[in-house]
DNA sequence: TTGTATGCGTTATCAG
DNA sequence: CTGATAACGCATACAA
């Protein structure tokens, strides 16, 4: 009584099991009029499929999976939405799958290609750094939707989509050169950061090298390693060290959008302005950036063009329409009201 | 070779595929040295069991399950990760689902009790309107957190942990009517909204009766009902009807923060200030509230507490420990810059 | 300590 | 159109 199987309801309806699962499966061979009276008992009595033993049994399923390392992350929301959309609109199911900080990703994918008979997989954020051997074990299309990559990795061997996130730090600290600053600081991720947090610091140190300012060890101002990095809090933290360092700096640039609002609290608390004491510059682009005030300097990635991009890249892979491929996206850099020319 | 089972582990090692299952699953009737063979092959082949099978054949497992609705909601990630941890420390593993705007929670759970063998279930905010009878199906311990509860259900046939949506509300408009406040504008839910928007609305109107002022139907700024309610454009645009109207509110009650900082956003965009202009008070204690400039009165709900308690009472239910329990939180009212004494 | 055989709930392949 | 029956990959009772 307590677990109703396929058979309780072929034996209920007086059908054989094979039967049953034609009408739940709206396979065509069968009378509509059995179908119909199945269809009935089922609802009546409440029976539901096991998934376990029907992902065990299907060879394949038309269904996509999402990984995602740090799911509170503001920033993928508005791209989940758009995965979920697309995918259903080509008739497959999606999966959100939240991976812990300390799994592997690709342990886990393998896993669930297993357990799920996937059709394709989106690993979402996060760093991604594993060699090919360990892709290899990925026998599905993947592609890796705004993830700093590795050059551990062979290109041509997988997909990706993402913003330049050297290219684009450098874009907002040129920026900030051009509004006049000389003393610049970056309120950046640990030292030991492989990831986009290393790439948005080369990013900042190659724009001010550029515009003929030698950068200052003093001025980065670096995450503890044993707190999470892109947070509010840490940004105040962070933005408290600049105030009471003696730096001189007139504007910092903050990794992402949540730091950066962490530091113009700091700066609000410690009785000071923004821009007028201090310049503060975010990343990411968060509706948040926007509706903060002041609104943030920030670089706005392309997150809807972006998550379009992943699953048209992931369906043409899964279609042999076309083999792997690498989209760099180009970001916007959105001038808020917490820079201002010096 | 595409896909490598336990039986093809079992003849590699030479052993009986139970040797290998015993390997997989520590069991302790296993020769110490046949074990590590048996896991070395594992690890050399990236043999990796296909849970579907693991959960057909088995008959429970040590798994909790938190669905969730909305799972971009910033409120939820706090209490997600204290979940994780206290679900961990019992040794159990976790899983996070979410379910889609559209599907019904209860389908949901028990489809995944079946396929997980689930031992417990937390639901997560969204609202809760479940007949009884759709409740019964589901035969494992659940909780529901944070969830606004309707009368449709009985007490004692669930748990529950929440806040008291009306009240705290009350408690809010209160204090704004304790500031001298004499024209109290609501920022709300959708007018068809039968959930916490409908219970926060009810506690606002008889804050404002308490306080000898009758509530008017032109100070309530209702959500349309096509949009997302609890998203700081939907505060910002509502804010811009408030100002628009001659309504002469001096204070808004937003029914969340979100709310209640594009609110915010909306009287700065108009050159006006908080809480000069107007005064602006939330509901949640999300971060962002206290990070805003200015910070935002609110109503802290306290998510760690509710979090631990949410898992002690499902564990205590899981362990026969107790009966269902509903828990009611105290929220904290926070006073912030964003509201005034006039 | 180990191997063999059975069944978990489905779906797919066959004959009817 | 329908009903047996054989897998699917694994865990386990039972036999060895």
């Amino acid at each position: 009584m307590d677990t109703i199987t396929i058979k309780d309801v072929a034996r209920l309806c007086g059908v054989g099991v094979s039967t049953v699962s034609r009408a739940i499966n709206n396979h065509p061979d069968i009378n509509e009029e059995t179908k119909q009276k199945v269809l009935q008992v089922i609802k009546e009595n409440h029976y539901i499929p096991n998934n376990s033993a029907r992902n065990l049994k299907r060879s394949a399923s038309k269904t996509i999976a999402v990984l995602i390392k740090g799911i509170d992350n503001p920033f993928f929301s508005g791209m989940i939405k758009i995965f979920e959309e697309e995918i259903q609109k080509k008739k497959y199911s999606f999966i959100l799958h939240r991976v812990d900080e300390g799994e592997d990703e690709v342990d886990v994918a393998v896993e669930l290609v297993k357990e799920k008979k996937l059709k394709g997989i989106i690993f979402l954020g996060g760093y991604f750094s594993h060699s090919q051997a360990k892709l290899d074990q990925l026998d599905v299309p993947f592609v890796l939707s705004t993830i700093a990559i590795t050059d551990k990795m062979e290109a041509g061997k997988f997909s990706s989509v993402s913003v330049d996130d050297f290219a684009e730090s450098y874009k907002m600290v040129d920026y900030l050169c051009s509004l006049g600053h000389k003393h610049i600081g970056i309120l950046a991720a640990t030292p030991y950061d492989e990831s986009i947090g290393k790439l948005r610091l080369e990013g900042y140190k190659k724009a001010l090298e550029d515009n003929g300012i030698t950068p200052r060890e003093e001025w980065c101002f670096y995450s503890q390693e044993d707190i999470e990095c892109y947070t509010m809090s840490n940004g105040y933290e962070l933005m408290n060290k600049v105030m009471a360092s003696d730096t001189g700096v007139t504007a910092v640039f903050a990794v992402s959008d949540s730091i950066a609002i962490g530091a113009c609290k700091a700066v609000f608390d410690a009785g000071k302005s923004v821009p007028e004491d201090y310049c503060v510059a975010g990343f990411d682009g968060l509706d948040m950036a926007h509706y903060y005030n002041p609104t943030i300097t920030t670089i706005r990635q392309p997150v809807e063009e972006m998550a379009h991009a992943t699953i048209r890249i992931l369906f043409d892979i899964i279609r042999n329409k076309s083999q792997n491929q690498q989209r760099i996206f180009q970001a916007q850099l959105l001038e808020g009201q917490s820079t201002r020319r010096i």
